[in-house]
DNA sequence: CATTTTTAAACAAACGCTTGACTAATCACA
DNA sequence: TGTGATTAGTCAAGCGTTTGTTTAAAAATG
């Protein structure tokens, strides 16, 4: 059996409330009972159930992560900027993964909730009606991560728009006007259809013509982007240039280009997303957006510990800046 | 406030009891209160305190997982398959990082225990005399996972001398008798000191010479492979092949030897360790032992399962078989 | 119809802790 | 020396469940 307060309690001879007191340093004993409790506890080998504290202060110290994939090195590293800020703050981590499906979302909240958490980190799928709805009923502090969101919830992430934009803006600087895009599923707001757009809108701005054979869908990874780039260069093979939605995908594409007798950067240029390692391993580098996923996740943390303080927040949706990383993969026409 | 027992029961008109004996299914009601219990439940929309059942039924439901490094593909994809089968069986996960410290380690097996974790699996660091006796005390159900233990703790891992050992023979049987090792740090016996000593194995048991000069240690990232394989042709340019001990140092020695003005595989072949994505963006692609950590990560919950529910196990260490991957990056001498 | 069995529910204690209210003894000070 | 503060505790309730025991009523049995 785990030694509790009533065991120390009978050993020295004072009451639990006055263990309890004592153990949670509140000044109200004697110098030598005090010593006593301390000693006895440390001899026992006392450890306070928390189930039972939690009960009583209605805290758990317990955040809950909903997140779509753990295996995806994109949100690993988000969870782990995460867990560590919430390690500094004496947090602990419940991971639940979705693969992004609205009903795991919603039975992962309402199990969190039951499990008493604190507060919940949402970093999973498209944050369906559904799931807003449930969140506002179970009144749980939540900040949403990598998600834009039109509710009033916290959200920190990046601008996928303009980052994107920015891919395609540096392409074109570099003198390519026929660019092709490897693009995630629009379904995906986020990675999908704002990355879009943001490339429609580089070639706009830029009075180049948007040709939508040329924005074929991959699903982020490797092999999606090798077929895309097959089915791109059947379309059209007089482009020079390729924006990946993501790094896998860019550096499919580099060896697809390369398996198709022709030369990256000088054939074909390609830009990525995500500053994933992969992108230094290919040969040449890929070029790409570096996005800050553990700063996605430490921010949202620390936002979310604001948030479950009752702090006020200076800014409710925080928009990270990425980083256009120039590697071997583009070059200037 | 949220809704409890308390209020379904008075709005009923029965006692707490009853209500909870319902909800949880135990047959002893009437239909009709039941049916409205069922009812008053719904509209209240109540969700039973994990907190308070956890208090009296002493089962919390979750189990702790402290793991090095959430950021690292390699614990990533082990957590991954973890947190699958740990959610089939309705286990939460708390997920502690501790950067392989043994002071991180001793901090979160405490505080698990203080959680009253189910149980705990152990993916972190080297498992020092401390942890063991702590677990030991701790009296928690636990699996160690990727780690040899001498202890009598179940544990699920590869056998790293005998898959290093392959990729090595692997080498040799495509003619090549001048290998050169990339290493990691040998304090970590799995994946530092175990690898070597399958490397070392493998050319004694073909008569051919170690040479303690081209074990070159890393510290399994990419950059480290570079470096390595720099200081490494510099000793003996007349290697023709290198054995790395992680994919990431297997690509950097491709680049390296690259940037060296020689080719792989045509001067020098190499194999890494691993089977990371990042193997399949190298030109060209890299051969490597193939790990199972999604496996790993979900034996180890299949097995904390069986201890916690206190079934006899069949194998107290489960040897995970890896799988070779020929690839481009080694070519027959 | 009296007695036993079954059913439907109430009662009460317990899980291990925190915390507000109360008490008795000690101390300080005018 | 009497009054008020302070100190060092005790007491008891409560957090939201589960669960063993008891009870009252209904149903079944002889």
């Amino acid at each position: 059996m785990a030694v509790t307060l009533k065991d120390i309690a009978e050993k020295v001879g004072v009451t639990e409330s006055t263990v309890s007191r004592v153990l949670n340093g509140i000044p109200k004993a004697s110098k030598e009972t005090r010593k006593e409790i301390f000693q006895v506890a440390a001899d026992l080998g006392y450890k306070p159930n928390q189930i039972a504290r939690s009960l009583v202060t209605k805290k758990t110290h317990t955040i809950g992560l909903i997140i779509s994939d753990l295996a995806n090195t994109y949100f690993a590293r988000v969870a782990s900027g995460i867990e560590n800020i919430a390690s500094k703050y004496d947090y602990s981590l419940i991971i639940s993964t979705t693969g992004g499906q609205e009903k795991e979302e919603l039975k992962y909240i309402n199990l969190l909730k039951e499990k008493q958490v604190d507060g919940l980190l949402f970093a999973s799928g498209r944050m369906p009606f559904s799931c807003k709805k449930l969140l506002r009923e179970t009144e749980i502090p939540t900040v949403v991560v990598a998600r834009e969101v039109d509710e009033d919830l916290p959200s920190v992430h990046i601008n996928n728009v303009k980052e994107s934009y920015r891919a395609v803006k540096y392409l074109i600087n570099n003198g390519h006007q026929k660019i092709a895009m490897i693009s995630g599923n629009a379904d995906d707001k986020e990675s999908g259809l704002y990355r879009i757009q943001g490339y429609k809108q580089a070639l706009n701005d830029n009075k180049l013509e948007v040709r939508e054979e040329l924005i074929v869908e991959g699903d982020f990874k490797l092999q999606s982007g090798i077929k895309a780039v097959e089915e791109i260069l059947k379309r059209d093979s007089s482009i020079t240039a390729v924006f990946a939605a993501s790094d896998e995908m860019g550096v499919g594409a580099i060896k697809a280009i390369k398996k198709a007798g022709l030369k990256v950067p000088n054939d074909i240029s390609v830009i990525g997303f995500d500053n994933n390692i992969i992108s230094l391993a290919s040969d040449p580098e890929l070029a790409t957006i570096s996005q800050p996923e553990e700063e996605l996740g430490w921010r949202s943390m620390e936002m979310l510990y604001k948030v479950i303080k009752g702090e006020e927040l200076e800014e409710k949706k925080i928009y990270l800046p990425c980083e256009l990383k120039k590697r071997g993969s583009v070059r200037k026409i």
